[in-house]
DNA sequence: TAGATTGTTAATCGATTAACAATC
DNA sequence: TAGATTGTTAATCGATTAACAATC
């Protein structure tokens, strides 16, 4: 089982996926076994920080041997809640929600698109793989109906907030923002930002610098 | 004259946009100066750390009176870079390639879309706003006879280190890499990753964790 | 057993926050 | 001038790295 050894810091979590998404891929390549050492060579943090890392959940290597591979990117997926299904809606049927909706990778890990809500009438009932486009006015009375897990919001800046507003109070408590703005929350609920501007203005700089 | 006072840490960088967002929040409501204190308020940074990270760059302020939210706005807009106009090319015309090809907002800060390309012969020719699809095949030629500065890679992840191994060859030195890998490239040259799964995932584990 | 490599503590490094003199 | 707020140094906090005893 698995006991979370006390506050993991933010560091660490946003390393999971990238140990995750390593380990996959040595599973690919039929490699049963691997030292922090021989990680941290691929991956490119310490063996030491390695090590740290997954200390914050549990003794997962063995002393002469190192981590099974397998059980390993089990374990990180357990810790990441990735052997859980979970149900998302998304807002917004433009660019990204459109290019989002069609992603088919999220479906075969378990994120299954359960709604597809837009303010447009003309996009009303367009499918995107087999779900409909909703109309907006509807989201409460779906939010009541359904259990979803995650909203992805991706509505223009100046209705973020507003639709976030609404996911609120439909009891939604982690939400996926594609809006270039800073969501208003309460504290229990997780906001997660893909703010594509300032990824694309920390390359400009970057480029400039060197 | 901006001068860089020393090496600016990531750390800083990161936040560099998002000043730069809050400012222009701060144009369009017609706010004329602002105190660190004040803008912590609105941000959530720290007023200490907002003074500290505009002082790497030079100082925008002045005692007494707070910081000109307009001039901040352009020094900061200079010191990212944005008064320059870059000529960027997408690679991998699917959901992604076409979201971000739509995206109209970055044309009209200086990102100039120059050329699409992608594998699938089905595609070329089609055109996204008024730029046509073109075969990847094409894109060492493109590369030679155009100065492109930003290569923004959304193929599959099979393909991508292939695809990024031509870009450099093409002179290329900032990426900006949607496709779920590590790219290997060399040191002047800068990739910056949106690594959309990583995303989903950490909200995820947040969602677990409260 | 001997060698390898972990888990974990201690040391270091870097980033954030606090404090305050400088100055508008 | 007095009040406000910066720029900047010093203190604190947290994260990373190094070291090594434990142990497979």
């Amino acid at each position: 089982m698995i006991e979370k050894k006390k506050n993991i810091s933010m560091a660490v979590i946003k390393r999971l996926p990238k140990y995750h998404r390593y380990l996959q891929e040595l599973i690919n390549n039929d490699v049963d076994r691997i030292s922090s050492k021989e990680l941290s060579e691929k991956i490119g943090f310490t063996a030491s920080q390695i090590r740290q890392d997954l200390n914050c959940f549990g003794d997962f290597g063995q002393q002469g041997y190192g981590y099974n591979v397998k059980d390993l990117y089990n374990e990180i997926g357990v810790i990441l809640g990735l052997d859980k299904r979970y149900n998302t809606v998304i807002i917004g049927a433009g660019n990204i929600g459109q290019a989002i909706a069609n992603y088919t990778k999220f479906d075969k890990v378990g994120f299954e698109l359960t709604g597809i809500f837009d303010a447009n009438p003309k996009m009303l009932g367009i499918k995107i793989r087999d779900v409909a486009i909703r109309d907006i006015d509807d989201l409460p009375k779906f939010l009541e109906e359904n259990k979803i897990d995650i909203a992805i919001i991706c509505v223009p800046r100046i209705s973020a907030q507003r639709v976030c507003d609404e996911v609120l109070r439909g009891g939604i408590k982690a939400i996926w923002n594609f809006a270039p703005v800073d969501l208003d929350v309460p504290e229990d609920v997780t906001v997660e930002n893909v703010h594509l501007s300032e990824s694309l203005y920390t390359l400009v700089y970057q480029l400039n610098d060197k």
